[in-house]
DNA sequence: CCTTGACCTTCCAGTAAGTGGAACCCCTAT
DNA sequence: ATAGGGGTTCCACTTACTGGAAGGTCAAGG
């Protein structure tokens, strides 16, 4: 099969699986002509990656995760694991964003979005951690 | 003041200083053995992209931002249209993280992580969109 | 006077995961 | 013969830094 047929199939940009390819997470065969030729093997990993991916492991986790698939004697331990930590890091992304939103709603709701230069965003960015660390004191 | 100190008072590694004047966010003057001279002013500036960085601005907002910072005929409509857009990709991306953090939960749950390879995580990564397509049009 | 150590300088390379584009080859249909 | 719609390689660019090498500057101590 094609690239271009395997990027139906796969739901990948054609670009990518040769990235794919580049990095060594796909070996296609090569055609007469030079042009790649995917097995069904191939077009099985490379959805098992879009998969992977738009859960948001990384590359490295995908190689991994993509070892282990293919491995009999692996263990469900060992997907486990690397599941978890992923979704430790997803937790702590969402925590930190969670927290940009409460403050930046706050700012956006303080600030009026009108034709004056008065902000209390701009105030809210001015402000150093000297003055809150001096407010603090004092407050 | 030379780069350390301001790099202390910022909250800001000296690479990073270097980094924001590389790409024109400070000017800071030089003395005469080469050294950046930072005035307060600068301090003030890097201390203000680094608050508007930590509440996840990108390089170009905080460009932005701090041109209408410095300007005294901005209207705070300016400022808030630029939040706002940046609490709408904050939103997007909380989502986005949220249905990847549900499925992944969910598959971590069903997983025993135990020694034996069977493993669902894995399934799931293996059915291809087609099997999807299949299963809702069967089920 | 020399050295040591903590500063500072520039420049180059690498990170993650692709994406865009140029220049060029291949195959089929008209 | 040529037009089109494939395919190929290679290089550059993206974000926002970060690490490291090679070397200049300065104050303190022996």
């Amino acid at each position: 099969m094609n690239i271009g047929d395997v990027a139906e199939r796969s739901g990948l940009p054609a670009k990518t699986i040769r990235y794919y390819e580049d990095i060594g997470l796909v070996k296609p065969l090569r055609s007469a002509n030079g042009y790649r030729s995917f097995r069904n093997g191939d077009v099985h990993k490379l959805a098992f990656l879009g998969r992977a991916r738009a859960l948001g492991f990384s590359i490295e986790d995908c190689r991994n995760l993509l070892k282990l698939y293919e491995d009999d004697h692996r263990t469900s331990a060992e997907v486990k694991q690397i599941a978890e930590e992923h979704l430790g890091r997803i937790d702590r992304k969402i925590a930190e964003l969670t927290e940009m939103r409460a403050t930046l709603a706050h700012l956006v709701d303080a600030c009026a979005g009108d034709h004056r230069p008065d902000c209390p965003i701009l105030a809210d960015l001015a402000t150093t951690q000297e003055e809150i660390a001096r407010a603090n004191k004092s407050g």
